[in-house]
DNA sequence: CGATATCTATACCAACGAGTAAAGACTATG
DNA sequence: CATAGTCTTTACTCGTTGGTATAGATATCG
């Protein structure tokens, strides 16, 4: 694969290195799966087709991820642990709730026009597994409670104004995880940019006051 | 089934009452696998449950519908032409545009959270023929077209304020898609009441203006 | 009554795709 | 070198399900 001049590639992989191989293996077999699971739907794509994209055969993907199932999962859990991490950080900033809220939600949005955050807002719980679903669900609760969290220090602040958070929390989640639906990557849209101008809309409102 | 004591039930029909029966049938059919699909999703409902489900056995779906494909297209349609409704009725009102807009959204809200309604969000293009697919992008553009007319309108009569009116219709469009996923039609939350509240939230915005 | 159209069920087919068994190639290690 | 472990392929099983052929029942109409 990689002709790195600097180090002459040898056949004789240490223990690590082939470690590290089959991680990366592991994610590529992800990667081609999340992206054909947003391009026509996780039942529309069969394994046989993961597989072929990558020059393989099917019982790779079995040899790396257990079954169908899992692999729609760790597809889901890193996209979710990716919005859990944009949580801490958002969280851990200074300022007004309303600046962390915001820093939050751009991230937030910015995620759903990824890969693995598409496949998230892209995947129904019938989907999954009777397990994978429970676990599904848990993450995802944990994502909206942190999401309520930050909403309601930015009213016990004074920075912001909703008087029903849960219903604020789901209305903003559902404006930023649309883009997983419509954003096309290929487009001249820049995800930081309409990510930055969704939340400017929500925040602001539409009504004019001048 | 009735037991109306006005019309002593003949088994003899007319050929309308016969029109009428089929068509009841038709919609019986378009109910219960609506209902289906947005439980358990598409791919996971076979048409032979959908049939155990009204009494019969699956070639009667054949008989009244075509194929599979067409049962789910009559099913997004059927929600599509109500949001169009909607559309057509919010836009002959008197008042502003902003005003327009919130009696639209708070109506396509509504129609989210009911079986015609969530199909339509939760049907992923992917998911219908080639045609099927062709026409329902084309009824979801329309009534795309229609909310950024709405939008439009209230930028120009001064009454609300959209930079960027494509943005700002798919920042709404999304919020009030979300409920077709996280509403419970047999929780306490009224589809009314909610349909407001988010509407509200998204015109007046977060930041709080004391 | 006989012919025709509508409606429904039984029984079936064909395709597709998830998952597996088995075996071969290659690597590491005692 | 031999043995064990890893990786990958070929070739298969088997359940599910969309779709259909056929035939029987019922009703309509000439």
């Amino acid at each position: 694969m990689s002709l790195d001049p600097e180090i002459p590639p040898s056949p004789f992989r240490s223990s690590q290195e082939r470690q590290k191989e089959r991680i990366l293996k592991r994610q590529a077999v992800l990667q081609a799966a999340v992206r054909m699971f947003n391009e026509r739907g996780f039942h529309a794509t069969s394994l046989d087709e993961v597989a072929a994209s990558l020059g393989v055969t099917k019982p790779v993907i079995y040899h790396y991820l257990g079954n169908k199932d899992q692999v729609l999962f760790e597809c889901v859990r890193l996209g979710l642990s990716q919005i859990r991490e944009a949580a801490v950080a958002a969280r851990a900033q200074e300022g007004t709730g309303l600046n962390r809220l915001k820093a939050f939600l751009r991230r937030y949005a910015e995620i759903n026009m990824d890969d693995f955050g598409r496949c998230v807002i892209r995947t129904g719980d019938e989907t999954l597994s009777p397990e994978s679903r429970r676990e599904f669900r848990a993450l995802k609760g944990e994502i909206d409670r942190e999401m309520r969290e930050v909403i309601a220090e930015g009213v016990a602040d004074g920075s912001l104004h909703a008087p029903d958070v849960r219903l604020t929390a789901f209305t903003l989640a559902g404006a930023l995880n649309w883009p997983a639906r419509w954003f096309n990557p290929e487009g001249r849209d820049d995800r930081r940019e309409v990510a930055a101008a969704m939340v400017e809309i929500l925040c602001e409102g539409l009504r004019c006051r001048v």
